[in-house]
Parts: structure tokens; sequence; C-alpha cells
RNA sequence: GCGCGCUUAGCUCAGUGGUAGAGCAUUUCCUUCACACGGAAGGGGUCGCAGGUUCAAAUCCUGCAGCGCGCACCA
């Protein structure tokens, strides 16, 4: 056995074993292995992204999955790759390339000249995520990493829409959309965000043609669009207004419009909510859903004044005609007070929706899309609704449902180059159009293909099967579970949860597990923006992999949001050292040794140690078994820190420093076994120093190779210890309460040492009067937990002048203090301790005094109160005779 | 507007009916031979508010308030 060094340096040890792990192949998953299958899929990264801190936290929860289940016996595929991203890329390219220089648009380049570059950027920094998910220790099977784009994976994705147009699933027609004027495509309505903003209400008035000096007055947020009007809607139930109908106003804008050309309808449409604004409603069915509804139900024109790129065009007049959007609403209202027809403007929260990846508000457009009438609908309800397929946190599955209640048919086609562009091809026939839906180009000429990309979620919707062959199909499909945000709940999950079933007749995983968002200190989402995302790498090179997984999992609740510190990615560190501390300590007790453990042998303290374990083992399995990381974390480190090193260890040193051969290589083979098993419990979360250690321990020395004799990766994950074991080594739960009370006698004793300032590099003697008894054992461990110059076992010791007390359940403890003593100070200590004594004694008395408590509260409570009043009116009497003794 | 979640120590959070917990921060002491990325001992909470159920409520029920999120075509 080596020595090892001080401090645990992690950067020496993580890419040693991370190349070994691989070149081992460690990772593979066999699909003809016959062990039980466990998988994941990846939840695939864009291509030409970086780390954050949520793939941190995402695919540390898939590796602990994947790491526990291979040391559990399970045949493990977790299955990485990314994904094309195709807005993101695109953008980041063509910004790339204008930034250059190059080009001032895309067309600049054309098609194929552009997505060459694009590939370009792939080839270069498409990589990087992969290789930062390894810096990171995820033991994903490399050899099966995928990309949508790739070739077979493109086929796949084809020949899905082709199935979906034949099935009449698909379809074209022309619709309103949710238009991003900055990326100028088409979105779904998922990559819509509504967000509130602070606006203007302009309220105009406009004369009815058919009865001059009769004004409606209209309230609108979007004065600019007033030339696209084609209408005016009222409620037809509206008393003040029904009358009108049929009428016409005149719209204010163009300026320049001849009142003919001015000339709208008044209609009537129950849509029109007459509590709000003034009850009367302008009418743009070219650029407002709602009002495109309207139109379509009274013939309406449709005008529009809004070009794709966000700019107002000719028909918005001339005054408007080339602005912006925005500058144009300005410019509009000015011209509606120049008019003389602006009644008042007032300040307006409303709600409008935007772009997610372009941030900018959307503009409802009239175009000619695909659209995706979802397959499988009542399946994917049905399965999370009756519980088959497991969400965590449950709550998830009422997000879940609520969306496919409401369920809108899905716009699939981007106006982009990067994606799979759509299997379709036109020609035209004289007036009619001929379409041809196919995985493969028409025969003969005249053909054009649509130039429109799919939406790169209607490949990735696939990602759960098409990334495997059939053979690895057949192992692992449905994949166990599935680790991903619930922002993609939608865009993801739940689609992926119709192709599954639509595709290959089951549902693509049994679980899913969602994650907490990551946030700064404050609560904020990361963004660039903010600059508040650190770099996980960056992490990683200060604290190390293992620090900054620990880290997060430590403080990752169930399903809420994470405030992330960096404090955790320390606190993660420092348990790294103390993991490596306590090796190094069990390595300068002595070298490796032969023998077992005996149960003749144990100490009460072993005892007690090895009960610590394994309540560790079954709170640790619980917590996996319900996703509960953080839970799973904090009982790691409580068991290691709080109960092995701090009082196990501690305590085992009263065999090390003292002179019986024999016992020291009985306690060395306990802790050979505790941290044995203490590194694989840890190993999931921790992976490189547990396997550092593994083998710098020699643990791995006389195991089967598949059993962690190569790798800690595949030593057995321990289980909880059965009752012929617990029987085999006494491991009675008494020993637990018994040592329990010991080490609380021992809290006690260095309290009184504490009260009386005696500093802790001073030893001091202690006198102990103990209610049963301890054995010599028992008596040489509280000395050294004590720090103790002498620990005296005397039943019958009547305290002396000078001598301060503690008293405990188990013994009273006697600290001399030989005139040192500050009376008034102890007095103070004792007289406190007293009044806190007599508030418990109250508190239970009362209880007892009770007779319906007494009556119906169950005998294990009613008898557990009547042992701590003893208790403390023992402790009431030693205190006070402790006072009476200060004089 | 509807739905969901949260509210416990200065901060971040555990805690599903029976003596209020952890980590960090804070105070005091200690570089003692695994670890100062450490050790020891403290201080600090009427568990958001108001009712109700119960022998007993942080925990169950009802209402309210504040914060956050999701869904939603009120211009």
């Amino acid at each position: 056995m080596p020595e090892i060094s001080k401090a645990y340096e992690p950067q020496s040890v993580e890419d040693r074993w991370y190349q070994h792990w691989q070149s081992q192949g460690c990772f593979r998953a066999d699909a003809s292995s016959p062990k039980p299958a466990f998988s994941i899929v990846i939840p695939p990264p864009n291509v030409t992204g970086m780390l954050t801190l949520g793939h941190v936290l995402n695919n540390t929860i898939q590796d602990i999955l994947a790491r526990r289940a291979r040391m559990q016996g399970f045949e493990v595929l977790w299955l990485p790759g990314t994904d094309h991203a195709g807005i993101a890329t695109q953008t980041v390219v063509e910004k790339t390339l204008k930034k250059q220089g190059l080009i001032k648009h895309r067309n600049d380049l054309g098609r194929e000249k552009f997505l060459e570059k694009v590939w370009e950027w792939k080839e270069k920094h498409g990589g990087i995520i992969i290789q930062q998910l390894k810096k990171l220790g995820a033991s994903c099977d490399w050899s099966r990493e995928r990309f949508t784009m790739d070739d077979d994976y493109s086929r796949a994705v084809t020949s899905v829409f082709v199935d979906l147009y034949r099935k009449g699933l698909i379809y074209r027609g022309k619709r309103m959309v949710n238009w991003c004027p900055a990326s100028q495509t088409a979105l779904s309505d998922e990559e819509v965000e509504m967000k509130e903003q602070q606006g203007l209400l302009y309220y105009f008035k406009v004369e009815i043609v058919e009865e001059p000096g009769t004004f409606l007055t209209i309230a609108t947020t979007r004065p600019e669009t007033i030339p696209g009007d084609t209408a005016v809607a009222v409620n037809p139930k509206d008393p003040r207004y029904a009358k009108h109908i049929g009428k016409h106003v005149l719209r204010p804008l163009p300026c320049e419009y001849s009142a003919e050309q001015k000339r709208i309808p008044i209609v009537g449409d129950d849509q029109v909510d007459f509590e709000f604004g003034t009850g009367v409603l302008k009418v743009t069915p070219a650029h407002d859903r709602a009002d495109f509804d309207i139109g379509q139900r009274h013939g309406l024109a449709v005008v529009e004044v809004i070009n794709a790129d966000g700019g107002m065009n000719a028909l918005a007049g001339r005054d408007l005609a080339t602005l912006d959007r925005f500058a144009a609403r300005k410019a509009a209202a000015e011209l509606l007070r120049n008019l003389g027809v602006m009644e008042k403007e007032e300040p307006y929260k409303n709600n409008v929706g935007f772009s997610q990846r372009a941030d900018v508000p959307i503009e409802p457009r009239l175009s000619e899309q695909w659209f995706l009438k979802y397959p499988s609908l009542q399946k994917a309800r049905d399965v999370v609704a009756k519980g088959e397929m497991r969400f965590y946190p449950d709550r998830w599955a009422k997000v879940y449902d609520h969306w496919l209640e409401n369920i809108q048919d899905w716009c699939i086609s981007r106006q982009l180059w990067w994606g799979h562009q759509i299997p379709v091809w036109y020609r035209k026939e004289g007036d009619r159009q001929e379409i041809h839906c196919d995985v493969a180009p028409p025969a003969g000429g005249g053909w054009t293909q649509d130039p429109d990309v799919l939406d790169t979620w209607f490949s990735s919707w696939l990602w759960a099967y098409e990334t495997m062959d059939a053979a690895t199909r057949r192992k692992f499909y449905p994949t166990t579970v599935l680790v991903t945000g619930p922002d993609i709940i939608f865009f993801w999950v739940a689609r992926m949860i119709f192709a599954g079933f639509e595709y290959q007749g089951a549902p693509p995983f049994k679980n899913v597990y969602f994650t907490g968002i990551i946030r700064d200190k404050q609560g904020r989402k990361m963004s660039k923006s903010l600059g508040n995302s650190p770099d996980p790498l960056e992490i990683i090179a200060e604290y190390g992999a293992d620090a900054l997984r620990f880290g997060v999992m430590r403080s990752a609740p169930l399903g809420q949001d994470i405030l992330f510190d960096e404090q955790n990615v320390a606190l993660g560190r420092n348990f790294a050292n103390k993991l490596w501390n306590a090796c190094r300590f069990r390595q300068m007790q002595g070298g490796e040794v032969e023998g077992e453990i005996s149960g003749r042998r144990l100490a009460s303290e072993d005892k007690w140690i090895l009960l610590k374990l394994n309540s560790a083992l079954i709170e640790l399995d619980r917590a996996l078994g319900e996703y509960h990381f953080s839970q799973a974390a904090q009982t790691l480190y409580r068991f290691f820190w709080s109960e092995y090193c701090d009082w196990y260890v501690e305590a085992s040193k009263a065999v090390f420093f003292g002179s019986d051969p024999a016992r020291k290589e009985h306690t060395l083979a306990v802790i050979d076994f505790v941290l044995s098993h203490t590194l694989r419990m840890f190993h999931p979360f921790m992976p490189f120093i547990t396997e550092e250690l593994w083998h710098a321990m020699g643990y791995n020395q006389d195991l089967p190779e598949g059993q962690g004799g190569k790798t800690i990766m595949t030593a057995p994950w321990p289980k909880p210890f059965d009752q012929d074991f617990l029987d085999h080594y006494g491991l009675d739960d008494c020993y637990l309460e018994n040592v329990d009370a010991q080490f609380h006698l021992v809290t006690e004793g260095r309290n009184l040492r504490s009260a009386a300032n005696i500093p802790a590099n001073k030893k001091a003697k202690f006198i102990c009067k103990p209610a049963q008894g301890f054995s010599p054992h028992e008596a040489e461990v509280l000395k050294i937990l004590l720090n103790a110059e002498t620990f005296e076992i005397n039943p019958d010791y009547q305290p002396a002048k000078g001598v301060v007390t503690a008293s405990t359940p188990i013994a009273e403890l006697f600290m001399s203090l030989e005139g040192l003593v500050d009376l008034d100070a102890e007095r103070e200590r004792l007289t406190k301790e007293r009044e806190k004594i007599l508030v418990e004694i109250q508190k239970v008395k009362d209880k007892l005094a009770n007779p319906s408590f007494t009556q119906k509260a169950p005998a294990a409570v009613l008898a557990e109160h009547e042992k701590r009043l003893a208790e403390w009116q023992t402790k009431l009497q030693q205190t006070e005779a402790a006072l009476q003794a200060l004089g």
C-alpha cells in the first residue's frame, strides 16, 4: 500500500481513471447479455452547446442511476448523443458569418453552401459538450453516440413524416401561426412564452357613417394595425351598441385614404367582451388570432400590413410604411393625436407572446404551414393517468394531463435551412398542383422540394428508440427512466410518449424524473446575458468533478428549483478530503489484515458503527428508489462524517493508542469492512475518488475481476444486512441506544470542560459514577473521547469541593477543577440548567396529568413520557445536589 | 381567470400526528500524532396568518396573505 498524500488532489486522479474505464470498456452495454436490463437515453444536448450547470445536475443524476444499476448487476445502457438544434445552431452560424463579414444574409451563400458552413461548424464545435460530459465522469456508452442528423436517424425522421402524412395526420394548411420576425420562421405554440408587458391602452374614436356626429370609442394596444382593420365588432347582446350592427365606421388610418377606402362594417360577435375597454373591438384579421376567427365568421377581408420581418408595408399607408412595428406604434399614436381622434392613453399591463428563442414579440401571421394531429393521444394520456408510467414528482402528471386535454395540432414546419427538409415535392400541372410525399424524390422532371425543414423536436421525439438498433431495442426498450427538466415536458417528454406508442407499441420509459431548474443564489434563472452562469469546467478544475457532483446532489431537493451556491461545491470538496483522510488514517494504523471480523471480539462501539452502517444502507436504498437524491447524499454525509469519523474513528483511537495487537488487528478488520462498504455506497456519487481509494486501500485485491477486482464500478452494491448476519455478529439494536448514551455522556463531559474554560489541549481528570457500569474497554474509550488525564470509575463517589458535575441517564460525571473553578460562573450555568429541566418536567407532567391523554394515547407513547419524566427528575436531583455542593 | 407549488434558525433546505433538525453563517476554545478542506462546545426558531379536527398539529382539514411556476385569444 503506497503512502497517500495529506490532501486529496482530484486533478491528478480524475482523467486517469476516466481513460482507464473507457479503455476497459466499462461503459459498454451488451445487448446479448443475460443480465436484466437497465437503460437511459440522454436528453441530447445541443450539438454546438456548452456544458451548463443544468447539464451537470441532469447528467450527474443519470450517472448515479447508471453506476448504481451496474453495481446491482444490471446490464446498463446509457445512450448518449446530441441534437442539431435547428434555430439555435443556424442563428449562431449565420451571426458568426455576418460578423466575419463573409455574408450579409444567408441568401448570399445559398442553401447548399450555407449548410456546408453549418456542418463545418458542427464538426468543429460538436464534440465540446461530449468532452465536457466526460470530465464530469458520465459513464455513457460512447460507442453508441448518436446525432439527430445522422443519415440513419434522418431517414427515420422523414419516413415517420411520410407515414403520418399517409395516415392523414399530417396536413398542410393556411393558418394563423406564431411568427418570429427575428428568426423569420413559424413556431409551435410551445415555443411562445407569455410575458407581462407595461404598455399603453389607446382610446380613439371613429364616426358612424350612417349617423354623422355619433362616435364609437375603441381601445387598443396596437394602433399600428389600424390600417389592417377590416371591421369593428361589438357584442350583439350589448344594449349600448347592438343597434349599430350593420352600419359602418370610418377607420382613421391610413390618413391619405378616401372615405370609401376607410369604410369598414360594424359586426356583431359574441366573442367581444363588453366589460373590457369600451366594449368596441377593432378587428385586424391578418395580425391577431382572435380577430382572424371573427373575420372568418363574418367573411372579412384579410389585409396584411406587417411584413415577415416585422416592418410595415405599403398597405399601412405612407406614414407608416417601412417603419419597424414598434416605431410604427408610436407613429400611429401620433397620427391619431394629430387627427384629433385620440381620446386618452392610459398605462396598461398586458401579456404578450414572445419568441422563446429570439426573445422578441411574436407576430401572429397567416401562412401556409405543415401541421400534425398527434397520434396515439389517448394511450399517451392513459399511461400516465393510470400510473403505468410514473412521474417524479408526481404533480407533473397533472400538468401533463392538462396539456393533453387542451392539445392543439402541432405546427411542424420551420422556415429554416438547418434541419430535416420536408419530404414533399410539388409540381405545377396547369392549374393544379401535384404533390408527392415519400422518403425518395419523385421520378420525372419539374419537381421542387418543399423548402422548409421540420421542427427539431420532430426529430428528437424519436430519440428513445431510433437511437437503438433492433437488437438493442429488444434488450433495452422501453428504457427504465428518463431524467430531464420539467421545462421540456411538452416539447419532448410528451411527444416521445406519442412516438413510442405509435411506432414501438410501447411507451418509451417506465419512469420520468423531473429535475429542478438551477438558479443562482438570488433565485434568478441562469442566463448568458446576466452572466450569472458559472462554467462547470472551471469549477471542476478548482474543486474536482466529484466535489461538484456531490455538492449539487446534496442541494437538489426533489422537484424544487436549486439555488446554486459555490459553497456547496466547497462542501463536496471538503467531504472528498474527509473521505481521503479517513482512509489515510486507516493506512497509518497498519497494513493489510488477514483476520476477519469476529462476533465475539466486537466491542459495543464496533457493533454501533455496523448498525449505523446498516441503517445508512437501508436509508440510501430507500432514498434512491424514490429519486430523493439530496436525501441520499445527506444520508451518506451524516453516516460518514458524523457517525463514522466523529465518533467511531475517535473511539477507535482507544485501541490504536493501546497495546493489544490482536485487538488492533480486529479493529482494522472492522474499519476495512466499513470503508469498503462506504466506498461502494459513495461510488455513484463520487466515482473518481472512490475508484482511487478502492485501489489505494487494496480492497480490489482479493476480488474476482468482474466483482470489483478490476474496478469499483463492478463491485457489488452493498445490501443491508440480513437477519443471519445480524444474529451471527450479535448486532442488537440495544447497542445503538447504549453507545449513543455513552457518547451523550462524552458531550456532557466536554461541556463541563468548555464551561470551566479548560482548553482543548489540556487534559482533565474525570470521575464517573455509573448507574450500571462500564467495561474496561468502554472506560478506555470514554477516557480518550473526553481527552482525560484520568477517568476513574467509582460507584460510591461523593463529590468533594472544587468538583463540577454533569448527569446523564447512565452516569454522573464529575470533573476535578483543583481549586481553579470560577464558582460564580459554574453556579450560573447550573442554575440555567436547572430552569431548563424544570420547564421540561412541567411539560411532561402536564401531559401526564391530562386524563384524556393517559386514556387515549398509545401505551408506547405513554411509557416513553414516563421514562422521560423519570430521567428529567433524576437530572434535576443531581443538578440540585451539584448546586448545593458549590455552597 | 384556472391549476400547481412554496412559506420551518441570519441563509439554503430536511422533517406526513407524539421532546423542532442538517449544512452554511455566527460566538468561544484548540495548529493534540487522519483531516484547519480540521476538531470541540455553544447561541439562535411562538414552524406565514386565522380558524377547525385530535388526548396530542410544523405535520391533517378550511379560509386568508405573500412569493414562484404552468396554462389561458380579454383587444
